[in-house]
DNA sequence: GATTAGTAAGTGTAGACTACACCTATCTGG
DNA sequence: CCAGATAGGTGTAGTCTACACTTACTAATC
């Protein structure tokens, strides 16, 4: 085996999972990437990439779907906080939808696996066999 | 906006959904790939890129997931079915808890949406459009 | 017997995401 | 003074996907 193996490590995430997370995140409360990346373990998401999750913020703000500022505040290094544009409202809806058809989908393949699962633990356990 | 923009044509699916579909199809029985382009749209995949399908057959041969032979039978082309191996039933199980995950995150993730479209529209501010 | 449509299986490639490794700067407490 | 927390970032290889395109055999039609 090449590269792929049988590990799964965040592999059932959609496409764009760290893109829509921090938006969903900013909606709520407008934050700065540090925090972000304390809260996103809120959605189940364990070792997020710090670095992936920074980058994922410019390229946000480069796509114009949220608007940043410095603050230099009380403690601490500055922090670059950010917000949502109306561009990326739109985009956390489209997304939105994009989710609940990955939603959908997923729950008509488990079903589908979880049937074929119980079929064969009930045979005797054949199915082997035309080798080559 | 270069590239990425609003759109989301199959943004909501989980990595490697193509191999993981073609394998539970295979898994339930064995099939060549035409055969394969026409049932996915069982799963709700629309518009399955054939060019795609018979290269993700190819790789997860390679990988050692699936086996093939070719069918010269009665008519039409020869077609190469395909089969699962022991290998491949592993990964449908790994990948299949992978995408329970993914599911259990899509879930968290809407609902948490869902939240805050339902506080936001609450408020004058209209905000149409809304899930789609 | 030539042409078209359907069945079947592929290749080439650019762009997008992810994952992992690595780097810089500021501030606080011992 | 210096370790550790806070904060933000770059480089890059590997992987997936999406779209465009090609080949071959068979059956029916003109």
């Amino acid at each position: 085996m090449k590269g792929r193996s049988t590990e799964e490590p965040q592999g059932g995430l959609p496409r764009n999972y760290l893109r829509a997370s921090l938006l969903l995140l900013i909606a709520e409360t407008p934050a700065h990437g540090y925090d972000l990346l304390e809260q996103i373990a809120q959605l189940g998401l364990r070792n997020v990439d710090p670095g992936g999750l920074y980058r994922a913020l410019r390229v946000m703000e480069q796509d114009g779907l949220v608007a940043s500022w410095w603050e230099h505040s009380t403690a601490g290094p500055a922090r670059r906080s950010y917000k949502l544009t109306d561009e990326g409202v739109e985009w956390l809806h489209a997304w939105a939808g994009a989710l609940r058809e990955g939603r959908r989908f997923l729950s008509a393949y488990l079903t589908r696996y979880d049937k074929i699962v119980e079929e064969t633990s009930t045979e005797i356990h054949v199915t082997e066999n035309l080798t080559s």
